[in-house]
DNA sequence: CACCAGGCAAGTA
DNA sequence: TACTTGCATGGT
């Protein structure tokens, strides 16, 4: 059964990979851009996102070091197109928080530790759940971490593949416990199920030629 | 005008 | 455990 799921996997993913081309995620220049990007586009559209970093970059608050001597209130100025400000000012203060008191400011350390403690660590910060941890993960620390999004419960449900029902932790593990840890792979799968999501979820377009041929 | 976007945490039963 | 609600801007 778990070897028909590979299989399913397998065949999505190359037919999606020969549609789309290579994505290249994430859109980012340094792993510190990502964790920002992952915690501002929580429940937002990336366009609004890309607005609060293009600020940030503009304050030069695209650097650890010099974001964790900002105030909260300054951040949220900042970030405000990104919707939910107040709250994800307050996040991004506690993921530093966090590096400066456990980890000396050492972000690098931090992103060095093995996949399962990272993981845990990164839950355990007031704003990082399960989707942001696994995209810094996977993104940010280069370890393979499959990320799931609304657009990979909507595609999987709504075909059939997997329960309604099914939470967050065991549709991450109807992927890696069919798939290999392979960084590459997991990077690019889940940037072509976003990119599919773009294009079809509560869209009036129907999926022509693409290999998720359904209406969603 | 209503509805939604690459979620998360806190509160309720 | 399993819902529900607040957070908030900008695009369709």
């Amino acid at each position: 059964m778990s070897g028909n799921r590979r299989e399913l996997l397998k065949e999505i993913y190359a037919g999606l990979s020969a549609f789309f081309g290579p994505q290249g995620w994430w859109p980012a220049e340094t792993p510190f851009e990502v964790i920002l990007g992952a915690i501002l586009t929580q429940n937002t559209a990336w366009k609004n996102v890309a607005a609060a970093i293009s600020n940030l970059r503009r304050h030069d608050l695209l650097i650890f070091e010099n974001i964790c001597r900002v105030y909260p209130q300054h951040l949220a100025v900042l970030i405000r197109s990104s919707g939910f400000y107040n709250q994800k000012a307050k996040k991004i203060k506690n993921f530093c928080n966090h590096v400066l008191t456990k980890w000396g400011g050492s972000l690098e350390n931090f992103l060095a530790l093995d996949l399962e403690p990272l993981r845990s660590e990164l839950l355990s910060i007031r704003g990082i759940g399960p989707e942001t941890a696994d995209s810094i993960i996977l993104y940010a620390a280069f370890k393979p971490s499959f990320v799931v999004d609304t657009y990979t419960y909507r595609i999987f449900s709504r075909h059939g593949w997997v329960e309604e029902s099914i939470g967050y932790e065991d549709l991450r593990e109807y992927f890696m416990g069919a798939l290999d840890a392979d960084l590459a792979l997991f990077q690019e799968f889940h940037a072509l199920i976003v990119r599919t999501g773009h294009l079809y979820c509560r869209k009036k377009a129907l999926c022509s030629g693409c290999p998720l041929n359904v209406y969603l």
